[in-house]
Formats: C-alpha cells, sequence, structure tokens
DNA sequence: TTGAAAGCGCTAACAG
DNA sequence: CTGTTAGCGCTTTCAA
C-alpha cells in the first residue's frame, strides 16, 4: 500500500521520458539553470509545463543528499505558551525564509535531555546553523554541533562556547526597578523595598536581572531584604507557592514587586486575588516580559519588552557574516 | 570552506574501517536490528563505541532516499501569537514523537498563498501525513496532497475533501451566548440582545458560531439586531475599528458582547477602556477562546476553551486508522 | 544545445 | 554470523 503511494510519486525520470528528454535537462530546467545549459526555450517550456500538468514535486531528501548546502536552519525553543517565544519563533521563520532557508523548530520545554535529542535530530537533518533559545545548557549544543562542523548560535541565554544574542537584562531590570521604586512612591507614599519574584537563580538572565534589581535599590540607597528575592522557578504554581510560604512565614510584604515573566506574572495575580491579603490597589508591579493583557489588567504594571526584531536581525547578521567567537551581544530591551 | 565542513562528517563507512567491518553491519547495529542479523554483541558495542568516540550522526537525507518511510509528520498553522495554536503546536510535537514521528511546522499567517507554498514544501520534504490547522483553504492543500500520495487531515476548521476534526462551534457558541445574556441579566437586570464581534464571516467557525449566538437568542425569545453582528476580522485594531464605526454611526451599544477570540477581546477591551464610553463594569463578556489573563481581568468574563487534548487525540487516531473519508468530528469545547 | 554517467550516504536483499 | 551489491532521486561534471 505504502509502495503504491512511492511508485506513484513522479520523479525526474517520468518528466523526462514525456518531454522525449533527459533527466539532466530536466532537472536544470526545474532549478532555473537552464540558460546556463543554454537549453532551448522551447525545450523549457514544454518540460515546465508536464512538470505542472503532473503535480510533479522535488524529492528534497534526494536533492540534498547530492547537494553540498542544506539551506536548513534549525531552531529549538523551550515553550510556545508566551508571546516572547511565539514571537520569536514567528518572526525567525518569516526572516529563514526571507534568506532562502528552511526553518525547522522544536519544542523542548526546558528539558536538558529533551535539548540534546533534538539537537541530534537536526544534525541528522543536516542543518546548517542552530540556535538554540533559552537552552538550559547550550554549551553542550555547542559541543555537538562542532563536532558535526556545524555552527550554533544562542539566542535569549548565553552560552560560553559560541556567540550568544540576549537582552541587555541588567540594564533592562536596573530601569524596572527604578520605575517600580518610583510608582511606589508616587502611588503609595511608600519607599520600601521591592520583592523579586520568578525565574530560576542558576540562569543567567535571572541572575543578571537580580544584579539590575540590587543596583538600582543601591541608587535609591535602598536595601535589598535578601528573604525577598524569590526565584522560585518559571510555572505559576511556583510563584503562587513562593508568595503563600513568604506570608506563612510572617514576613512584611512588600509594597512592590518586580516580577520575571508573563508566565510568573499570571501566579502573582492569582495569588493576590485569591489571598485576600493585598488589594491590588495597594500593590505597584512590574513585569520583565510583555504580553497584551498585562496592559489590560489596568494596574499599572510596568512592563520591558524584549527586542525580539532587534535580536533576531543581530542572529542573522551573526550568521552572514560567518561570526563563530563566543561573543555575548546584548540588546536593549524596551521600556514600554 | 563547505568543503571541509561536508568531508569532516562522519559516515557508516568511516566506522566501518575503523571497525574492522562493513559498512552494513554498521548500519543494521545503529538502527539496532542487529539481533535480527545475528550479528555479534562483541562486534555490536565495538560499533557503538566507536559511534560514539566519533560523534557519529545519521545522514537523514540519505535514509530517507533509501526508506521506504519517511516518519516526517508537517503540520501548518495560522499564528504562534495566542495560547491556542501555541499549545495545539505544543501537545503535537509531543504526540508526534511519542509516534516515532519527526514533526515538522510552519506558519502561514492566514496566507492562502504562504498555505500552498508552505504545502509544497512539506511534501518535498517527503511528509506522510500534512494536518492543515485553521487553514483558509483547506481543500486546494488536500488536492495537492493527494496529486503526491500524500493524507491530509484538517484540524480546527473543516474541509470538504479531508477528514476534520473541529471544535463544536455551534454548542460552544449557543451556550456561551446563554451564558452572557444570564449575567447581563443578574449583573446588570438587563436582557438587550447582544454584540457579536470578531473573526471572519466567511470562515466556517464563525459562521457556525454566529449560528449558535443566534440560536441561544431565540431560545429566550430575544431578537438578533443584524448590524450588531461585526465579523471584523482577527486583528485586535479591526475589533476596535468595528467598535468606532458602530458608535459613530449612533447605534445604541449593546450591554453584552460575545467575543470570539482572544485576539480580538485585545481591541474590545482597549476599545473600551479608551473611549470611555463604557465602564467595563456596565458590560458583560464572553470570549470564545481561552488566556489565563483573561480570568485575571476580573470583570468576570466568561470563556469557551477549546479542548486541545482532544482534538489532537482525534487527528492520531484518524491518522493511525488509516481514516480518509471526508467526515468532519466536532468535539465539545470546555465551558469554564 | 544536449545526454550519459558517476555518486551523495544509506538500507536491504542476497550470497556466502 | 558477515560482506558485497544494487539502487533510492537528484545534481553535476564531462563528453559529444
Amino acid at each position: 500500500m505504502n509502495h503504491v503511494k512511492q511508485s506513484k510519486r513522479t520523479t525526474i525520470y517520468d518528466l523526462a521520458e514525456l518531454a522525449g528528454t533527459s533527466a539532466s535537462a530536466v532537472s536544470a530546467v526545474l532549478n532555473g539553470n537552464w540558460k546556463k545549459r543554454r537549453i532551448s526555450s522551447q525545450l523549457a517550456d514544454k518540460i515546465m509545463k508536464i512538470a505542472e500538468e503532473q503535480g510533479y514535486a522535488l524529492n528534497m531528501q534526494a536533492s540534498l543528499l547530492r547537494r553540498e548546502k542544506s539551506h536548513i536552519i534549525g531552531m529549538i525553543v523551550p515553550k510556545y505558551d508566551n508571546r516572547y517565544f511565539g514571537s520569536i519563533v514567528e518572526l525567525f521563520e518569516d526572516m529563514a525564509r526571507e534568506r532562502g532557508l528552511f526553518p525547522i523548530i522544536t519544542c523542548t520545554r526546558r528539558d536538558p535531555e529533551l535539548e540534546m535529542e533534538a539537537a541530534r535530530t537536526m544534525l541528522s537533518y543536516q542543518v546548517e546553523c542552530l540556535i538554540a533559545t533559552g537552552a538550559t545548557d547550550p554549551d553542550r549544543i555547542t559541543e555537538m554541533c562542532t563536532g558535526a562542523g556545524v555552527r550554533s548560535l544562542n539566542l535569549d541565554l548565553p552560552g560560553a562556547l559560541a556567540p550568544s544574542v540576549i537582552s541587555d537584562n541588567f540594564a533592562g531590570a536596573r530601569e524596572l526597578t527604578r520605575r517600580i521604586l518610583m510608582n511606589c512612591d508616587e502611588r503609595l507614599g511608600k519607599k520600601g523595598p521591592l520583592l523579586f519574584i520568578g525565574g530560576r537563580g542558576s540562569d543567567h538572565n535571572t541572575s543578571e536581572r537580580i544584579r539590575g534589581f540590587r543596583q538600582a535599590h543601591a541608587d535609591f540607597g535602598l536595601p535589598v531584604e535578601e528573604d525577598h528575592i524569590l526565584a522560585c522557578g518559571y510555572a505559576p504554581e511556583k510563584a503562587e507557592r513562593a508568595l503563600d510560604d513568604l506570608a506563612l512565614k510572617g514576613n512584611a510584604l512588600a509594597y512592590g514587586m518586580f516580577v520575571n515573566s508573563t508566565i510568573s506574572l499570571e501566579g502573582v495575580i492569582r495569588w493576590i486575588r485569591r489571598s485576600g491579603r493585598l488589594d491590588d490597589r495597594d500593590l505597584v508591579l512590574g513585569c520583565f516580559d510583555w504580553d497584551p493583557f498585562v496592559s489590560l489588567l489596568g494596574n499599572g504594571i510596568e512592563m520591558v519588552r524584549q527586542n525580539v526584531p532587534g535580536m533576531l536581525h543581530k542572529v542573522f547578521e551573526m550568521i552572514e557574516s560567518g561570526a563563530s567567537k563566543p561573543e555575548v551581544i546584548q540588546v536593549p530591551p524596551l521600556m514600554l
């Protein structure tokens, strides 16, 4: 049954026979190098017409096997469940296609093993370049790629072995913190230090943001309360639980919070609504991430939006320039 | 330079030479059919070890060219910018991998030409099956696939030529409308008819939802005001403009709205905030789509969540059963 | 202006 | 238990 399917597929030999010519002529015409081969436009037209009629579709596997370059570019991405990664993927596809590349993307759920498996699979598909977005262990991926003679780049989270394009997390967090502190003062007349919540303490972005958070406090001569830094992970429930724990310990809650992602923000808002401990009019929030609904939440939540087009332009710039030195390019996020 | 890259790639011939054996033995071992070929576990171990050391990666192109089945499954999807399509893609990848298939996904931005181009490309990559999700012209895609002897399925939006798995839009919309009407009554003491906003009147889902919307009105003995059906498209700005137009025409705005997607809801909420015409306490909303932030908006917005796992299970069930008769399977959405 | 032929890396008979 | 061999469909010299 599957054999039938196979034998049904039209090949260039079929077309050649129908056109009374050779496979190589068909190949040349189909690839648009018929003027280089000085094939008569008569023959070219005839071949094109027959291909059309037969619904011919190239067998990419055969073509790529013979060709020297695959024109395939791979990307791995942790999740599709927020606007940030969604827009990265959508724009990446577009930009790749514009450049005549075929993008393949896969989601690895922040799982190091899945990341490696996905990377290996992409190498099997002969990707020319692999972009590791938000990878938990980018250097292992780079090593694997290098071993196969394939370039790799890191996006969103930096690695030590390949070029990395990331947001300027320190500066962004410092400015966001400054704004939250100002809002606290203006809206509530409070000058207390803030709470930091969300993210993984072990990942570079979170630690840079914590550094910016501390710096902004220092800029105002404010202390940072150590137990108010809650890098509790990304899932909404984790943020909820962390806030519960803090409240249980009887710690005074801050008047303002720096939330490390929209995903964590979900949990924070849910906690606020649920706990009834604080009305959201008493609380000033800021979020290092962007989602259109957040601005509609109506609490004057400050947001930092990562500059996705800016970062992807950098990525393709480096791909095109052939850069492979492990430098870190920081792209300033947009303050909204 | 690229030639260097190529020649660096280890092949099974290299491994065979290093192991002092033949390429076919290496192939068998690497594919796990060495017991079928009764290769000594000694040799098998040796080959595995060498492959590991050399960082060998299969050349999928060569493998697929020779194999009869590609194990590649394709999906086209309109957008990545909302939770619905995000979760479809994420779960689809998982379920495909669980079944030993390699998923390739591409985003076609509701553009019929891009859809066809993407489908053609996927055929070139020898997909065994193509899922057209929310396609603007699913039947053209099916025709193209059929011509190449490839199966296709429609998801989210139905087609006439292939099996389709969609939400039960009529029943969902009817129930959602009922709830909005009840809320209007309970919260505002109003029994007036609702406004329908968002979507494309030409697409099946929207027209089914409008049918459910009408039916629910009929159930209550209410009229539907024809100029209150605004199938203005999906983008937030379109919803905003449509509401502006309606207001400009001096039409009385409804007390309740049926919003056809979260994307449209963005525009609706923005319009409400901007226009100052109505405070959101005076307005009852319902949305045929789900987003975690919407429940946090605090206006008691009713939502219908499409049953993504349910739909994808149906999809894979049909793939596995080999179904190709053009029936439409309706999966009830979840009422939240 | 065109065709014949080699071979990309792999798999699956088949022949030991 | 293992190796040799014939292609999969295509691109690309090379020869005519």
